[in-house]
DNA sequence: ATTATTCTACCGACCGTTCGGTAGGGAGAG
DNA sequence: CTCTCCCTACCGAACGGTCGGTAGAATAAT
């Protein structure tokens, strides 16, 4: 059986997504990029909308699946945010195309789908939150409001996406670093 | 002279926009949100690009000038920064369509436009980033790499548009004190 | 009467999608 | 070995529909 076809159109309707946004980007241009007729794209996937909706499970899963790993090690709250932070980036990195398309487009996704779509971004939000919340009860985290802090978190991660770039003078991991300094510590100098 | 329908339509665009996305919007939509035929709306604006770029020009206008105004105060690094906090906040908040078109849809603008949107962009962030040198200087904060700390910053207060609701459990002013006492002192607990 | 504003009607272009058909490779029958 | 049959993969053409935008008549305001 020939998945790879279809995992091809995927990638490539994912980068043209990210691109020009989801009702921007044409079939006939996805067709282009893998090489075919538009027509035929629909010899491998049902629609557009299925398309997008594929992308933002698969871009969801994966991110859920490698901070899973991270919250269950038997660390510290601050070894644990760290790890999550640089996994997390490093895997918006890696699979920039479908995850910008995740983040930025499922407000493009049919009614059905999005109500499928957003209780699983709040299962990927707890996840953060636990580790905050584990930090808290361990006496190691200042955090008033837990769900206002992963917001600001993921404000901050999430919006790397528009900006990174992986020819840039920045590697993931260098922003990850940084970025678990600066959400640690903070900004002010204290002697 | 009647700029007044002008600025309603502008507004509208402005709402419809971020619902849904530059391209998946239709004028025809845009029309009947100001109880007026699609073709009528041609008489006070000469293109839906048009449209686009005024509400972009809008925003960023509004947002360097409120910005502005707070850099040029003569007051400490911390609180110069929260009170930016506060300030972009709250026209996040007070302008709350226009913003998140220029910040999520920019990437429709054609070229041209695109090409001259960016560096005001630019010149955005270096207030920003001002203020945060300002405080390196000073010896006050501890910023190695003050670029990505503006990148961060905005990832934080940018990303609230995703999230913050005028109705919700949280106002702009309480959103801004607790980002910035987290932007400042971070998560971590110190004795 | 003149001007400003909104209307109905329409245009060409393009959209996502479907349809009928075809090329070519493997499977089974003789 | 060959002939038939089917199946996957692909294509060109066309469909109904919507798009942004235009022309010009009708109406409202001054």
């Amino acid at each position: 059986m020939t998945t790879i076809m279809r995992e091809q159109i995927i990638e490539a309707a994912a980068q043209i997504f990210r691109e020009k946004g989801f009702h921007a980007a044409s079939m006939k241009e996805i067709a282009k990029a893998v090489n075919l007729q538009k027509a035929s794209l629909y010899h491998h996937v049902s629609s557009k909308q299925e398309m997008l909706v594929e992308i933002l499970d698969q871009a969801l899963d994966l991110l859920i699946e490698r901070l899973q790993k991270v919250v269950e090690q038997p660390t510290s709250p601050e070894a644990k945010l760290r790890l999550a932070i640089q996994t997390y980036l490093v895997a918006l990195a890696d699979y920039s195309d479908l995850s910008a398309v995740m983040l930025l487009e499922h407000r493009s996704l049919e009614p059905e789908y999005h109500q499928r779509h957003i209780p699983r971004r709040d299962r990927f939000e707890a996840l953060w939150r636990k580790i905050l919340e584990d930090g808290v009860a361990e006496g190691v985290f200042d955090c008033p409001n837990p769900r206002l802090a992963v917001k600001s978190l993921m404000g901050v991660l999430n919006w790397t996406i528009m900006w990174y770039r992986r020819d840039g003078n920045l590697s993931a991991e260098e922003i990850a670093e940084q970025c678990s300094d600066l959400f640690l510590k903070g900004l002010i100098i204290r002697s």
